[in-house]
DNA sequence: GTCTATAAGTAGATAGAC
DNA sequence: GTCTATCTACTTATAGAC
């Protein structure tokens, strides 16, 4: 059925959003204007304000949304007690989760600097809940004497950065398939594990 | 010897781009402002334009500079034959490189968006120079027989991520010393390239 | 080499018409 | 819900005095 006239704001919304994600990902949060973001959209600038109370908020939202993401896709997996399937199960859950939304994933590490304080420390506060998913998994498997890792705070933030780094070669079209690329990761951090 | 009055451009050029890369670095190249520079060194705006013909010059100039550095820092070093050896210099040498100088890391990162085309090709062939030294002496253990690393471009990649990582979470202050960070960042890429 | 002053343009955000 | 118009402040860069 044909939608009230003027009635749009479940589509512009996720417009707004969509827009300002690819555009501070290409640009930078503080290099793209609100009236960039309303071009993009296809409306005026004033009509931005109906859908964020100012340009930071709306950053922040995106951020919020994507750790609230990754922390949802994580805990709807099922809980795998072997601490060498956990570790598989976090690198390749991981890889393909950052792999699905680059964008998102840029902003979250480049834009930090851009949001208030309040702001940052609640991204902050999520980021490091998912670090510790995997220096969970790790000491446990240091406890079980399958793993030989002397530091697991500091191997969990080696293996993100390994891991995150995916992000900045692989393309889809490329020589290497996602499953690919999964495995050839696994591999270094079973290894790389001592495992 | 006091110097002459007026005579100042060899210790105000140094001064701009400290300020540039300090600020740079904490707020993002497009969200500082040339009146932000100036104030940081202490003249007024106009007179930045006495030791860079534009803002973008002076953001390629840190990157240029930071790459070169980069570049001759690892020709300085004396070659090494063995693999296993040039590895572990590698991996020692990139994680106190970069720790030493975070700032230029940073934005040799976050910025390389905000260069103009030309000045963007000529950051990445430099980059992928780096790189390559590493997938060389990856390649070079694999003909050996010394590691095992079925794809030394990717596992090259996977290296740079991981030891770049360090810069995140490293602080000189904490409870581990820069000998104990390379020391147990090689292990894990010693474990990880199979030797 | 640094200053002041200014040109010419753009920023985020708001007001009020429709 | 979107528009146009506008406020105020700030932007890069330049001109010319000293």
């Amino acid at each position: 059925m044909a939608r009230t006239a003027g009635s749009h704001s479940d589509i512009t919304g996720p417009r707004v959003r969509d827009a300002a994600l690819r555009l501070f990902a290409r640009h930078g949060y503080a290099a793209v204007s609100m009236r960039q973001i309303a071009k993009e959209v296809g409306v005026q600038a004033g009509a931005l304000y109906n859908y964020t109370p100012d340009k930071q908020t709306l950053l922040f939202s995106l951020l919020k949304g994507h750790m609230d993401d990754l922390l949802a896709a994580r805990a709807a997996l099922p809980a795998e007690p072997d601490p060498v399937k956990a570790l598989e199960g976090f690198v390749k859950f991981h890889i393909r989760f950052h792999l699905e939304r680059p964008e998102a994933v840029f902003i979250s590490y480049m834009e930090l600097r851009n949001l208030e304080p309040a702001n940052f420390e609640s991204i902050e506060t999520l980021r490091r809940a998912y670090e510790h998913e995997l220096e969970t998994i790790l000491r446990s498997g240091v406890d079980a004497g399958l793993f030989d890792a002397p530091e697991p705070r500091v191997t969990a933030m080696a293996v993100i950065a390994m891991l995150t780094g995916v992000n900045t070669w692989y393309r889809a079209k490329g020589r290497l398939t996602l499953a690919e690329v999964e495995t050839i990761y696994w591999d270094m951090v079973r290894k790389a594990v001592g495992h």
